[in-house]
DNA sequence: CTGCAGTTTCAGAAATTTCTGAAACTCATA
DNA sequence: TATGAGTTTCAGAAATTTCTGAAACTGCAG
């Protein structure tokens, strides 16, 4: 590997970070140099930077696909596919948040939807489901929150962000301002 | 492995799951069980449960002792640890979502800030540290609202979660109100 | 003390994941 | 349709992670 010094280390960080993150070493080194490069990187490019083997770019490259986490382009007079990854970084929070969803969330929604339709067979049993739909509950929660959230446009998410724990006290306003609304001139505060 | 069938399900559905989540699949078994038995369980009811190695559990334990995710109990006149996971789903929920944090989020935020402080030695490397500088800047924009929200007490957050994206529209009717507020009678919205 | 129930540690075995090189495939173009 | 640049696949090698059993440790009870 030879890349410029600050490169290097977030390339190298990226790496170590990958199996926290469920991804291998090798597809957070691509995709933390995907991520830096001013340009469209191709195949070749990248087993050069990194010093790997050419077929363990290959895969790396299709996990990056499947996780929508990069962008194929193809330069003109040249056969061979070049990746970058989105510029936008809110952009890459939505695909991560989605997919990470996907993987680690909907498949336990869909078990735990299955597991609450039985019936329990025992006290033990009940007290299990009960368990069980405590969690359900929660993490479908957590779920719509989520769809929701995520349709919103970057200004307004960026807004919401910036806003922190102070929406409560937003919230709370809302509550007396709706009553003071209503008892003296047209809607303001919908819902 | 001898539960009953439910309790069964979700137990192999943990461990199986474990790994994308970042824990292995005997650390996801014994937090399932534990989460779902309704009397703490000492290290060899696990071992019988789950029909793993007595070593293993106590390596597991103390994994899920290091996530924060159980709580040791001492049952008067037994001298065995007994273990359970905290009854409430939310306290669980704060629980990850810090340990995660801690986990995924926090060494890189260390490692941008240190990558932005040092000086680039090319315009290559000026550009590296700009894309380093939009991934940091969004990650610290995570982390305070994620700072702000975790001290909310769980009713709020749950209104919050409840009132989803539609937080938006009382944002919006906040500006108007407040110039409706300001111009009319004495103040109700705060901020 | 000594014995013993209970717990932890750790080196190596087993399982899993990641990585490689060689071979197979694809498809534009000569 | 033959060539070859570029890409993918895949079986086995290498590395890593997980799991086990045996040994060491801990601290209470007799």
């Amino acid at each position: 590997m030879n890349l410029p010094p600050l490169t290097q280390a977030f390339v190298l960080h990226f790496g170590e970070m990958g199996s926290r993150w469920g991804i291998n070493r090798t597809v957070g080194q691509i995709y933390a140099l995907l991520y830096l490069s001013p340009r469209p990187l191709c195949a070749d490019d990248i087993v050069e930077a990194l010093g790997i083997s050419r077929s363990n770019v290959s895969m790396g490259l299709r996990e990056l696909q499947a996780w929508n986490l990069v962008i194929l382009k193809h330069l003109p007079g040249d056969r061979r596919d070049h990746f970058t990854t989105p510029e936008d970084v809110w952009q890459i929070l939505r695909i991560i948040a989605e997919e990470r969803k996907k993987r680690e969330v909907d498949p336990t929604l869909s078990v735990l939807r299955g597991l609450l339709m039985q019936q329990p067979s025992s006290e033990e049993e009940r007290h299990a489901q009960a368990r069980m739909a405590e969690m359900h509950g929660l993490i479908e929660r957590l779920a719509t929150w989520y769809e929701d959230v995520k349709r919103l446009d970057t200004e307004r998410l960026a807004a919401l962000l910036a806003l922190g724990a102070r929406v409560t006290r937003l919230l709370e306003a809302k509550d007396k301002v709706v009553g003071l609304v209503r008892g003296g001139r047209g809607a303001a505060a919908g819902e």
